[in-house]
DNA sequence: TAGTAATTACTAAAACAGTAGTAGTTCGAC
DNA sequence: GTCGAACTACTACTGTTTTAGTAATTACTA
């Protein structure tokens, strides 16, 4: 199971702000979506067991059911399996030696895959 | 301008192969579709300029015009976008810290982001 | 308690992804 | 030259994604 790109802006307002209504959600999305637009996308998200919601006064109150951190990883190990073979650590090297985002702690990176190289995928 | 699934199955045939006629890729695809699905899709991936063809006898010979670092590199930059705020940076120590494939240079690289943890997102 | 503003359920529709069939063309062999 | 196999163009259909509207409900408020 995996998150199409708006189910993932969705989540991503979810994990940064905590449990939220449809308003609230709605309020923290970038994209100027329709109010019945996002609940749709919630209504959605929970026929994926993602989240749940509670009721709370006239509304629901939706909260995420899988951290952060299990969705990246997911997402990572599907990037692998399509681009490299199915191996992160060649997703990891291919970081490394082509991105070219300007980073200390990259560089300092770089520079020990440098003495390590020659085995591994 | 993003590949579909399918779409980088064929893709990573082109890449590993070089470029083929439908048969050639349709006979190098692990899953069996029709000879025309994978027609269609070539097609699909012409029209995206993702590939060019010549013609060859009465086929046609496909190749790509990306080469596969550059499709890679545009995937990551993606997935950093969705999940990380778009920081390559820390999409690398997500990698580092929470993938748990056993590798040599991963365990060495591990090390190394422990000396110089602290700073950078 | 009657009105109204917020919320939800239900429906729908356009765009894209994925798969494949049919009919027609073309090259090469004989 | 004609026949068959390989190939292509065109069409179509199913499912998913994304967006949003309409109508109904609900709970506060004056």
């Amino acid at each position: 199971m995996r998150l199409t790109d708006r189910e993932t802006d969705i989540m991503n307002v979810l994990w940064e702000h905590g449990s939220s209504t449809v308003a609230q959600v709605h309020g923290h999305l970038r994209d100027r979506l329709a109010y019945t637009t996002v609940l749709s996308m919630l209504r959605i998200l929970e026929r994926k067991h993602v989240l749940t919601r509670v009721k709370e006064g006239r509304a629901h109150r939706y909260s995420a059911r899988l951290t952060r951190d299990a969705v990246r990883q997911r997402a990572i190990t599907a990037l692998a399996r399509k681009f490299f073979r199915g191996s992160t650590a060649a997703l990891l090297v291919h970081l490394l030696e082509h991105d070219d985002s300007d980073d200390a702690e990259i560089g300092r990176l770089r520079a020990a895959l440098r003495q390590t190289r020659g085995r591994a995928t």
